[in-house]
Parts: structure tokens; sequence; C-alpha cells
DNA sequence: GACTGGTGAGTTTTT
DNA sequence: CTCACCAGTC
């Protein structure tokens, strides 16, 4: 135990010993505050606290992990396996899994992605006769997801005056009606989507008595790590969990909040120490991971946001160096800067791959670095963006075990129905559709009495014989484990045999990825062998009845973890790779170096996030999450223009470059010498005259037009040449509310042109103009910065 | 019912 | 640029 509380300051000492009783942990970024969180349950189970007692709930699989492998570590022995550390969603969806018959799911439930929502939204807009342009899925399922999160069932949904509202400004009144179809279809198809494993725990909970009392007396101590994200339904079921014992111990930075998007709210935070009685505060402020330079930077930034919890930051490390900012001329010379940037740090610092992170705020985005990295030989790995289970080929065999372990599941149903071809199209499924919904039966169903229905000739024989193997796959689960099942799959439906014959590249790489599925659910099946081996008291059974391996090797049990898996879960930790991904999967994380990319306006702050106060708040904090991820060295770096949607746009430099203290600040990558990063001084950040001279000097003369084709573009992009346009002092953009086609305009930067082509105002808040500059070129553009003339 | 080529629309962030 | 969807053809 001595060893467990070792190395320890007061207040982690503090955090990590008070066990009884409501407890708050306020941790700055970098203060040992997953150090505290895993002392702490190792600290637990030293006072003789049995791991099948305590909860530790996060959100993401990696948080978890990582807590599971070092606690692991502390203690020297494998009982941490029996903890119940977990994701929200996946400690749920497990619960669940014994519990939903009681709310009129099959146990077996399927869970679905947003892909399958989505789906199901889309053909429920259809159903309704709505106007399919108008209530997009992606949209509809926003809303549904807001109103989820926030405990807003499809009736109270329709009755509330503020809700209906907003639907109505926005012209999409019939969303109520869409959320009332959609929770029906989901229900009768047998799943839930990802809101569905936080709403159905609480109403789980809320309805049933002897199952909250269970499992309040199961999970004596509750820990939840990143409180600040959690939100209005992940508040309501932590506070019935922990109303028995009120062993209940939340982590958090108001800080670090940056999941508003999914309805977290930092009420939560706030309102901990109303909540309980005797909430015992603690606030770990040294930090331990930043070189001075970066926590600096990091504090000046965020002290542009009103409204934090007090609380500030120090450190006791090494001055450090000063941030690196850099500019370039193009996304891919970022890239391209970056990938020799780790390759000059390997060799003077004796840097290995791993000890690099790539940050960045939106998926797309990753595409210029992975681009580099590989043509620079430098190994790299991914996290994030499309899952290995999100592959469409992956997905559709999927599809076939989903439909195996549940035949409700009608978006799995519809994907693998002509899948491969075997006759039953487009008509057929629409009329199969219309009788399934017209008699309130399961599509299954009306496949199965599909003669019955009128299905004749060889479309009627076509589906029996569909029928007739998934049944033979239905009678595989008594006593056959996943793979077994998969490998059945495999063989029969001839999904395996005609990626194999498709000779293209791509085919190759789908069938190589359907073989990597198999083994994948060999190696699962493999482990749960393993897992089931250890008796709830963590004693290690010899004699596992093969009942109970069978059934946690089952399909089913497989199915509803993958759902909830990442890519980044995948990860062995094994590998020399340098690591990429989002500023949102790397929150939690630390990295030696740190390089953020894409600091410009409209990127980052997004451009869908800049209009009141609150938006342009949480993406300073993401911008605080970046920098303060970064233990010795960080670059932040931003490009001049880069390629969307196929076309040229360009960005301002990042408002937020402009609240780092230039004392702290290396500018000699950043192109410019003056003092201003001033957004609309032509002369100053960005956009100086001489750039393309400039950008010569840096990259050598332009390569030839047949060698750009093989090497990188360079080359500073054509727009250049119009850049430098003077506008008047006194230029105001004018209301392009009613900006059309052959408009002839002005643009801040760019000058005279006219207007070719609108694009879609997309959520009314941001639009991009493509217009013509003197007839040569075309410019996405931002209305903001548009005079009609 | 299956296949093809043209067209238009889309990119925050995650489970 | 890339993907989903549509109309038109076999």
């Amino acid at each position: 135990m001595q060893d467990i509380l070792q190395g320890l300051n007061e207040q982690q000492y503090e955090a990590a010993t008070h066990i009884n009783g409501p407890l708050m942990i306020i941790a700055g970024a970098g203060s040992g505050k997953t150090k505290v969180l895993t002392t702490r349950i190792a600290y637990l189970m030293s006072q003789g606290v049995d791991a099948f007692n305590i909860l530790a709930l996060t959100f993401t699989n990696k948080a978890a992990a990582e807590m599971k492998e070092r606690i692991e570590k502390m203690l020297g022995n494998n009982e941490a396996r029996n903890l119940y550390i977990g994701t929200f969603h996946s400690v749920f969806a497990r619960i669940l899994r014994g519990e939903a018959h009681r709310l009129g799911y099959p146990n077996s439930f399927t869970i679905y992605d947003s892909e399958d929502s989505k789906s199901v939204i889309k053909s429920v807009v259809k159903d309704l006769e709505l106007d399919e342009k108008h209530y997009k899925p992606s949209t509809v399922l926003g809303r549904i997801s807001q109103a989820k999160n926030s405990l807003i069932g499809p009736l109270q949904y329709a009755e509330d005056y503020y809700i209906q509202q907003e639907d109505m400004r926005a012209n999409r009144p019939a969303i109520a009606k869409i959320y009332d179809s959609y929770a029906k279809r989901c229900f009768k198809n047998g799943a839930m989507d990802f809101d569905d494993l936080l709403v159905k725990m609480y109403e789980l909970m809320n309805t049933f008595p002897e199952v909250l009392h269970k499992f309040q007396h199961k999970f004596k101590y509750v820990l939840i790590d990143e409180y600040q994200d959690t939100n209005a339904v992940q508040y309501q079921i932590t506070k019935l969990l922990a109303a028995a014992h009120e062993n209940i111990c939340v982590v958090g930075d108001d800080a670090q909040s940056i999941y508003s998007f999914r309805g977290a709210t930092i009420e939560n935070i706030l309102q901990f120490q109303r909540d309980y009685d005797d909430v015992k505060v603690v606030k770990l402020e040294q930090n331990y991971r930043s070189t001075k330079s970066i926590l600096n930077v990091a504090n000046a930034v965020i002290n542009n946001n009103k409204g934090q919890i007090p609380k500030s930051l120090w450190t006791e490390n090494d001055e450090g160096e000063k941030i690196y900012l850099v500019r370039t001329m193009t996304d891919n010379d970022e890239g391209k800067f970056v990938a020799s940037t780790i390759q000059e740090q390997k060799l003077r610092n004796h840097f290995s791959n791993s000890d690099f992170s790539i940050l960045y705020r939106t998926n797309a985005q990753s595409r210029a670095f992975e681009e580099n990295l590989r043509r620079s030989g430098i190994p790299y790995k991914i996290y994030g963006g499309l899952s290995f289970y999100q592959r469409k080929e992956i997905k559709d065999f999927i599809a076939y075990l989903r439909v195996i372990g549940n035949v409700r599941d009608e978006e799995a149903l519809k994907r693998i129905i002509n899948y491969p071809i075997r006759g039953i199209g487009k008509t057929t499924m629409e009329k199969l559709q219309t009788i399934a919904n017209e008699s309130n039966i399961t599509l299954w169903e009306v496949l199965e009495r599909a003669a019955e229905f009128g299905a004749r000739g060889a479309t009627s024989e076509a589906i029996s014989k569909f029928v007739t193997m998934m049944r033979y796959f239905q009678s595989l689960l008594k006593d056959k484990n996943a793979f077994e099942v998969a490998n059945e799959v495999g063989k029969h439906t001839g999904l395996v045999k005609e990626l194999f014959s498709d000779k293209t590249a791509e085919g190759l790489a789908r069938y190589e990825n359907v073989q990597e599925l198999l083994n994948a659910i060999k190696e699962w099946v493999d482990q749960q062998e393993t897992l089931t081996q250890i008796d709830e008291d963590g004693i290690l059974i010899d004699n596992v009845s093969t009942e109970e391996t069978k059934n946690a090797q089952s399909l089913g049990v497989y199915l509803q973890q993958i759902t909830l898996l990442t890519d980044a879960d995948k990860d062995d930790g094994k590998g020399d790779m340098v690591k990429l991904m989002t500023i949102h999967a790397a929150k939690g994380l630390e990295f030696p170096v740190v390089f953020v990319g894409g600091l410009e306006e409209s990127i980052f702050p997004s451009g869908m996030s800049i209009n009141t106060r609150e938006e342009l708040e949480e993406e300073r904090r993401l911008f605080y999450v970046a920098v303060t991820r970064a233990k010795k060295k960080l670059w932040i770096s931003y490009a001049n223009t880069r390629y969307r949607f196929g076309n040229l746009v360009q960005n301002d430099p990042s408002r937020f470059l402009e609240e780092m203290p230039k004392e702290l600040i290396d500018r000699k990558n950043a192109g410019s010498n003056t003092t201003s990063f001033g957004l609309n001084n032509s002369n100053g950040f960005g956009f100086k005259n001489n750039s393309a001279i400039e950008a010569e000097r840096r990259y050598g003369a332009p390569p030839s037009l047949k060698q750009r084709a093989t090497s990188l573009p360079s080359q500073p992009p054509a727009v250049q040449k119009i850049i430098g346009h003077q506008p008047d002092n006194n230029f105001q953009p004018s209301d392009t509310s009613n900006l059309k086609e052959g408009d002839q305009v002005e643009h801040l930067k760019f000058g005279f042109g006219t207007v070719t082509k609108m694009e879609g105002a997309i959520h009314n808040r941001i639009a991009t103009v493509l217009f013509k500059t003197n007839g040569e070129k075309k410019i996405m553009l931002n209305y903001a910065k548009l005079r009609i003339l």
C-alpha cells in the first residue's frame, strides 16, 4: 500500500485516499488526473474493496484501457480485469444485455451506429412522404440525439413549446413526427442507437426499483472521468447509481469541456456540490506534463474565456523551448513541413516515432499529413475517422451476422438481401417493405411468408433460398461460437469468394479486410475463453462449464461490443509510430512532441462555431486542449491555401494565433516578421505581396508541369497572382443574403470578380461562393468578405 | 432486375 | 475530390 501511494503530492494524496463520500476533483491539464484515479482504485482494492464493486466510467475506450492497464501494473495481479471500467456506452450496453427484456427489447438487441440510424431516418422520412432534401438524415438525427441526451422523449418533444418554435423557425415542423416513428421503428427492429444506450439505461433504473437497487449495491464505488463532458442523461444515471452509497468521485476540468455538441453541460460539474452534502473538493493545479512555455501559452489563451472555475495551473518543469509557429503555402506543404521536421527531430534529439503526435480539428485534414509521412517513410497510425468496422465490406459481412443474431434488424437485412446479387431487387423490396409496414410485422416475417404475400416465379424462389440459408446460419447459433458462425457465413454466402475473384487493388484490399475480420473474430473468441475462467471472486477456475464459455463466445456478445469499438482500440500499443488524430480524440493523452495543424479561420475555429460566444469559447478550449497535450515541444502550423472539395480555398490565420503571447512564440518559420497578425491587414500575416518569391526561396523553384503531377505541388498556387488587392480603407461587406449568380462583386482580398456559382448556404451560417476573378481563377469565398457592386 | 454514366451534394468534433 | 442517387438502357 505504501508503494501505491508513493510519489503523490499533497492534493493528489488527498484525492486518492478520500474514499468515502462524494468527492470532486478539479484537475488541470497534466496534473496527474489519471494517476490519481488509478491510484484511488488500487487503494480501494488494497483496502479490501472487491473489484466487482467498483465502477469507473470514461468517455473513450482508450482511457478505460489505460486505466485498467495501470491498475493491473500497480496491483501486480490481474484482479483489475474484474473492474467495471469502460465508456458510458459500453458499460451500459453490457448491463442492458442482461436487462433489456424488461423494456421489451430482446437481450440480444442490435446497436445501431450513426450510419444505421440515418438509414432508418431516411426510410421514415420517405414513409411520411416528407421532402427528403429538406429533412436530411444528419440534421434530423442531430435534433433527435439532442433531445434524447436531454431526456426528452418523442411525446415531450412534440409538446415542448420552445423546441417546436425552433423547428418551425427552421421550417422542419415534422421532426417530432419523425422522432416518434424513428423510435418506434428502432424498437420494432430490436435495436438501440448510441443515445438509446444511455436513455434506456436511465429508463431501466428509473422504472424498475429492483434493478436500480441491484446496481446501486453492486457499484458501491462510482468514479467518473471527464465529468465536465457529461450530458443530462449521464448525469441522471450516475446520480441514481450513486444515491445509495454516495461514494461518488468525479474528476473534471471545465477548461477542457469540448463536447457540448453532444449535449454535455458544464452545469453538471457546477451542480455537483449542490447535489450531495459534504462534498470534498480537491484542486490539482500543479502541472507535471509541460514546459513553462507551453503552459504559459495555454493559460494565456484560455484566459480569453469568461467564467472559468478559478484555478491557476503552474509547473516546476523547465522553461523549455518557445512554441514554433509555422506558415506554409498549402495544406500539402504543411504536411511536408511536419514530416521533415519529424525526420530532423529524430536525428537531432533521438526521438522515436511514437514520441510525435499530429493533431488537427477535422478528420479530413489527416490526408495531407498522411501522404507526406508515407512519402518520407515514417510509420504512422491514424486514430479515429472511419473505424475498421465501418468499412463497407466489413459492414456488409457483419450485416449477415447481425441478421443471424437478430432477425428483426431491418437495416442489416436490407443491406444483405441482395448482396451478393441474388435477384431480389428494388421493386420487390419496396413491395415487401410496404407490406411489413402496413401489417405491422417485421420484414423478415414478410420474407418468410413471401409467397403468401404474392411473390412469384424467380423472385419467390430467390427469397425462399435466402430465407433457407439464413435459417441454416441461425441453427448454428446454438452450439457454435462467433467465429464458427462467421466462417460458415463466409463460405455459404459466396462473399469471400466474390471478393477473392475481384483482382483490382481495391478488391484485394477488401478481401484482406474480410480476412482480417475473420481473424479478429477468432482472436476475440479465444480471448473470451481465458476471460471466462475467472469467477466473480476473481479466482481462476479450472473447470469452466462449457455452457458458460460458449455463451460468452457467442455471436450476440461479439456484435454488441464491436459497434462501440473505434479504431483506437485495435491499437496494441506496439509498433513505433507517429500518431495522428483529431484534438477531440487526443484529450487525456500526452506526447513529447506535438504538431497542431490547420490553425485557420473556418477550420479552427470551425466555421460552424463562430456565431456565438459560447461556441467560440468551446473552440478556444479545444485549442487549449491541443496545446496542453505537449510535454516538450510544440509546433503550430497553418496554410495560406488548401484544397477543399477539389477547389482551392483561402483562409485567414486563426484568431487564436493572436492570443498567444508573442514573447513565447518562435516565428522564424512563420514567414513574416510583422508584429501583428492583423486579419484585415493585407500587409500583415500570410498575404504578403512577395509571398510567391518567399515561397520560392523556401521551397525552391516551382517544379515543371510534368514533375508536378507526380511530386508535391509545393509551387505557390495560382491564387497567389491576384493576392495583394488593396481594398478601400472603408471596405464594408454588403448584405449578401440576396447574392446570386452573375453578380459583380469585390472581395476584401482578391479584388473584383463575377459570381459564377453559389454553393449551399449550408446550415444557413457560413456559405461559400465560387466566383471568377478577372475571368481567370475560381475561388471559394466567404460571404462576409464580399461587397456587391 | 442489373448495369452505366451523369449529376449534385457534402466536411466539425464522438459513442 | 468522392460518394450517393437517378435516369436510361439492356
